[in-house]
DNA sequence: ACCTGAACACCGTTCAAGT
DNA sequence: ACCTGAACACCGTTCAAGT
């Protein structure tokens, strides 16, 4: 791909922190985040590699601005969100902020990885869990639950879980599948729940299921644990 | 387990798939994943980098097997772990399979972050998860929930979570320590269950709280949750 | 103040050649 | 069969120099 009508690079926008940044996000958001490199991103700005320096301490400061941009469209994302007061339900204004903060991922595929590789912290992270700990607290819960309810949900906070089997490409995937047929027979278990799951819903086997209908199970699984230790009855 | 003491590479051992992949696991034990180079293994190993290739396909798949390994020491842990028949208590045998394996992780930080960034579906990785759901069908649960279950678990199963905000080095805290003091206005929620957290435990801040105690409620949270779905009173 | 080109110190990997 | 050295195509980054 050359330098396409898709940006205006011709017009000599100068350079900027945040156009370096947004650019990146773009690049990844297209491609994958592997090519974010400075040079490729250079020349998808018409620069040389060595001018970024200028706008951008060094590559790990631009993955970390690219992480803070993406936190702070989370915000945005949720503080358009009617929600009930947490004072009347907690629960249901924690799960809209969270499926709101997971809509936004949802466009930037290459965040959760680089979230959890980087563990940084920015002020709009923190901002963003000032937020999520105001709703547990107006809902009544002590500072001690909250704080383990914050590491129990984890990156489920801000929207996301990492799968530990993905597609990958389709050679991987039929690779997984000629492993698991060869093992079958050491495999009773899982064979039969995957005989059964794929009656359900023929697109399912272990690892490339509905994503968001799991992530709202185990959400809701620790949410509802929560309310049981907030409130016991 | 007889740790391999050191083997000096004078003694001139023939190579072979295995001996490379646990001296890169010795590696990525004793300092970090990144100084597992090709290069670097090649030189420990009193050899070429090049005559890896040989024994290994490529770094890909050095990295596949050294997981591979990791997950193979977890059954054996697990394996060896006297638990409770899951028909008696399906819970309290989970419980103990998932410790297990967290001891194991624990002896090999770098582990985490591989296998949720490779995602790879390997033999012993497979039967891990057949031993996991063994426990969940012979506790009663359905397969769909079952399924559920594992979903939700995640890389809890594994034995880890990660942590989203990390120590880093000693500067990162302090600049985070930083951060947090100029933002305090805007944090109420944050600045007060941090005063009253390291009240009852002088070593916690939001990020570098004890790992143990954390991954344990979160586990039993979700154990406890899908419980009561199992069997529903 | 901003950008450049050459260069440095690393990667993983290929290739033809050695033993 | 196993190992090697040189080389290739990439990285991020430094530096002195250009405008």
């Amino acid at each position: 791909m050359t330098a396409s009508a898709e940006e205006r690079p011709q017009t000599r926008v100068p350079l900027n922190p945040e156009r370096v940044m947004r650019t990146a996000i773009e690049m990844a958001d297209r491609d994958h985040i592997e090519t974010v490199t400075m040079r490729n991103l250079a020349r998808r700005l018409g620069v040389e590699a060595m001018s970024l320096y200028h706008h951008v301490e060094n590559k790990s400061a631009l993955l970390d601005g690219m992480v803070d941009l993406v936190i702070g469209e989370i915000i945005e994302e949720v503080a358009a969100v009617e929600s009930p007061d947490p004072r009347d339900d907690w629960k249901a204004a924690m799960r809209e902020r969270i499926l709101a903060a997971r809509r936004v991922l949802l466009r930037h595929p290459w965040a959760p990885q680089v979230i959890e590789q980087r563990s940084l912290m920015s002020p709009s992270i923190v901002l963003y869990f000032e937020g999520t700990l105001e709703i547990f607290r107006r809902g009544g819960f002590s500072n001690d639950l909250a704080h383990h309810a914050l590491h129990a949900l984890g990156s489920r906070a801000l929207g996301f879980t990492q799968e530990l089997f993905q597609p990958a490409d389709a050679g991987d995937e039929e690779a997984a599948g000629e492993m698991l047929a060869e093992m079958a027979p050491k495999l009773p278990y899982l064979v039969g729940m995957l005989a059964e799951i794929a009656h359900d819903d023929p697109d399912s086997t272990l690892g490339w299921c509905d994503d968001q209908a799991e992530f709202e199970f185990g959400l809701d699984l620790l949410l509802n644990g929560l309310e049981q230790i907030n409130r016991p009855q």
